[in-house]
DNA sequence: TGATTAGTACTACCTAGGTAGTATTCGACT
DNA sequence: AGTCGAATACTACCTAGGTAGTACTAATCA
């Protein structure tokens, strides 16, 4: 069969970097390398790679200062976090978020004031219910007319 | 460096294949094949295959009848979904269950019963937090005399 | 009994992440 | 100007998932 849809999703070390460049809007192989290296003991070509390979991929893009190549993401956090979060939903647990929150909440760790917060959240999600509002549009108050 | 730790979790066609044992305990490469027809349609040999490797790793083993292979599972299907969330929170949420589900509860898509049976078990949760009780123990009542 | 068929074993590729050595080049410093 | 170091390029492997062809074997059926 073909060759199986191409993994969107950014491996270990892709998203350590990524991790990086988020904070730091922009880094170079060396400055990635000194950030990682508590973490792990790599070789500075290691990170050169992954992000030429990155960069191949669309996850990142550079300009160059001197020699030196200035990498930026072109991916955000949260849309990488939520592209992971949704795979998951898809493969695990056929696409349903409840039943991947149910889980969360029946077997994860929280904090007493996570719990709080999760509940405010979940509130706000049923007043929308309640009163058919989306969210979408709060911005839009005079949606039609 | 080292070789990177192994990564756990199954792929797409692996879990599909479990999912299929799941449902129905025990399974041949036949079966799995057929079951899997409608989605991909992918040679015998490539299911045989992956079973073999699975069973490499663990996943899956089996029993021998005439000459065909039964295949029971190793792993539980709530083991591998909570591995594969445990890992996303890791990866994606510094480990921060509450971070991923604030996430799905602001972004995700759920049925109003969904959010309701949501809000019981985040009850439940809160419950439990203000009784200081774990849920571990909760058929043991008398606990400390 | 001989041919067909069903089933597994073996082998072979491809892709992608991960890891790193070697080569080349450019800039800086002496 | 010549050397040294830093930075990228190129190449090479390894692992694991995914996909499948070919070979071998055993059971069944005509």
């Amino acid at each position: 069969m073909t060759p199986a849809k191409p993994r969107k999703n950014p491996g270990d070390l892709q998203l350590a970097i990524l991790d990086h460049i988020w904070q730091h809007r922009e880094a170079t192989v060396a400055a990635v390398h000194r950030a990682l290296w508590d973490e792990r003991q790599l070789a500075p070509t290691t990170i050169a790679t992954m992000l030429t390979k990155m960069e191949k991929r669309g996850l990142v893009t550079h300009r160059t200062e001197g020699r030196t190549y200035i990498y930026r993401a072109l991916v955000e956090r949260t849309e990488v976090c939520f592209d992971m979060v949704t795979d998951v939903v898809d493969r695990a647990f056929e696409g349903r978020a409840a039943d991947m929150v149910s889980m969360l909440l029946r077997e994860g760790e929280f904090d007493p004031d996570e719990l709080d917060s999760l509940r405010s959240l979940l509130a706000e999600r049923l007043a929308q219910r309640d009163t058919g509002d989306t969210g979408a549009a709060a911005d839009d108050p005079e949606g039609e007319s």
